[in-house]
DNA sequence: TCTGGGGTCCTAGGACCC
DNA sequence: TCTGGGGTCCTAGGACCC
């Protein structure tokens, strides 16, 4: 059965918020960043887009292409609220809704057309709610399938609205450079490039076997992107896999070199990591450990645990124990700390009174931390790294921005 | 004045077992 | 006068997305 499925998506999500919420920023150009220091553009306005200003760039060069730039640092809590809004209002069309990222959201209103009229008349509803409610406009593109649903929603930009119908698809895939599709990125693309392989027309007639022995089993994936053809299903937040990583990173604001230096941020990052899992109810038995220098060379180690873990302590010690075993020739310029291989505790053995009063512990400064912000209070045995310490640890203690981190 | 942070999925090689 | 072969788990890195 023919399925109709919405793709929507923010214009200049972040930066579009910023300008709603303060009226000063509306009509200027402007970019959101991560911090005021080693940071990118994250998102940046249709004014500074004019100026040639790219997400990922970075400050430098934006300020370059655009004097002035105004730089707002991203208000994540803020973003997260405005999302959950906009979604909400999809929910009103379809249960079917798959949130695909801050601003972003797949519909499949196949079941609901009948309902509203149409699939443009939903489009225009949707639209005009968020237009009226949040001040915020939305591409969308509508399609039989994600994949040409995507493809759709980026052809107008912004406040766009566009439909492919099946008898379109050849038709707009026959000069469509490959790299318009979600999933081919610059490293395919110069490989299927370097094999004469430049539309999406040519990449649908691309013989299976040699793009299987190029690309292994992407090489099937590609043929039929090629062809607009996507079984993809929308999943619902119910229905989507379990969260397999949970991870936390940062670049530092300056390089360290210390060992005690290091294990001060990776006691931060460990629990940030370790109350995100307990909140999420799960632990995990693999701790990997990212560094990277200051000439941007990365590395990532990791540990298996006899056992799965949670708490902040254990994480730490794991990522502290993988740092001790490398030899740091250079200062560091990032550092990250992930827990997988995850599991729910509900199934794990009862614990001895010992474990029970640390879960208690945990449990009580969680609660403490979810109401104050992280790093109001930490365990005992954390503040050890630093020799010693009050219970609080002081806000000048914790690096800027680090708030921000993890709440997109 | 260089280059963020959150993920998922895939690959290739090695250890280990039967 | 050798060195199979399948399966699983693990590790590290890379491509890609927003």
């Amino acid at each position: 059965m023919m399925r109709t499925i919405m793709h929507i998506d923010m214009n200049a999500f972040f930066a579009a918020v910023e300008q709603q919420s303060n009226p000063a920023l509306r009509g200027q150009p402007v970019a959101v960043v991560g911090s005021q220091q080693r940071t990118i553009i994250l998102t940046s306005s249709y004014e500074a887009r004019e100026y040639g200003v790219k997400t990922g760039m970075t400050l430098y060069e934006a300020r370059q292409k655009c004097p002035g730039l105004l730089l707002v640092k991203a208000n994540n809590r803020l973003y997260t609220h405005v999302s959950s809004q906009i979604m909400l209002i999809f929910q009103d069309y379809t249960p079917l809704v798959e949130i695909s990222s801050v601003d972003e959201a797949f519909l499949d209103v196949s079941g609901s057309l009948h309902y509203f009229g149409s699939a443009r008349r939903i489009a225009y509803l949707i639209k005009s709610r968020i237009k009226t409610r949040l001040g915020l406009t939305c591409s969308v593109g509508i399609a039989p399938n994600k994949l040409l649903a995507k493809l759709a929603s980026d052809l107008h930009k912004p406040d766009g609205l566009t439909l492919i119908v099946p008898e379109m698809v050849a038709n707009l895939l026959k000069d469509l450079p490959i790299e318009e599709i979600c999933g081919i990125g610059r490293k395919t693309t110069q490989k299927l490039n370097q094999l004469g392989v430049f539309s999406c027309g040519e990449l649908g007639r691309y013989p299976v076997k040699k793009l299987k022995r190029q690309f292994g089993i992407v090489g099937e994936k590609l043929v039929l992107m090629g062809r607009g053809i996507d079984p993809g299903a929308v999943l619902s937040p119910e229905q989507e896999a379990e969260v397999k990583t949970i991870g936390h990173s940062m670049t530092l604001r300056k390089d360290i070199s210390l060992r005690e230096d290091v294990a001060r941020f990776l006691a931060q990052l460990a629990e940030m990591v370790g109350r995100r899992a307990r909140r999420y109810g799960m632990s995990g038995r693999t701790v990997t450990l990212t560094i990277r220098h200051s000439d941007f060379s990365t590395y990532s180690r990791q540990q298996i645990q006899a056992t799965p873990i949670h708490r902040s302590e254990e994480i730490y010690r794991a990522a502290l124990h993988i740092f001790d075993r490398l030899l740091m020739t250079l200062p560091v310029r990032l550092l990250g700390v992930r827990l997988s291989n995850l599991q729910y505790l509900g199934q794990q053995l009862p614990l001895l009174p010992e474990e029970r009063r640390r879960e208690q512990l945990t449990e009580s400064l969680d609660r403490v931390n979810d109401r104050h912000g992280e790093f109001t209070v930490m365990s005992g045995s954390l503040l050890t790294v630093k020799g010693k310490g009050s219970y609080v640890i002081s806000p000048a203690w914790r690096p800027e921005g680090i708030r921000n981190i993890g709440v997109r």
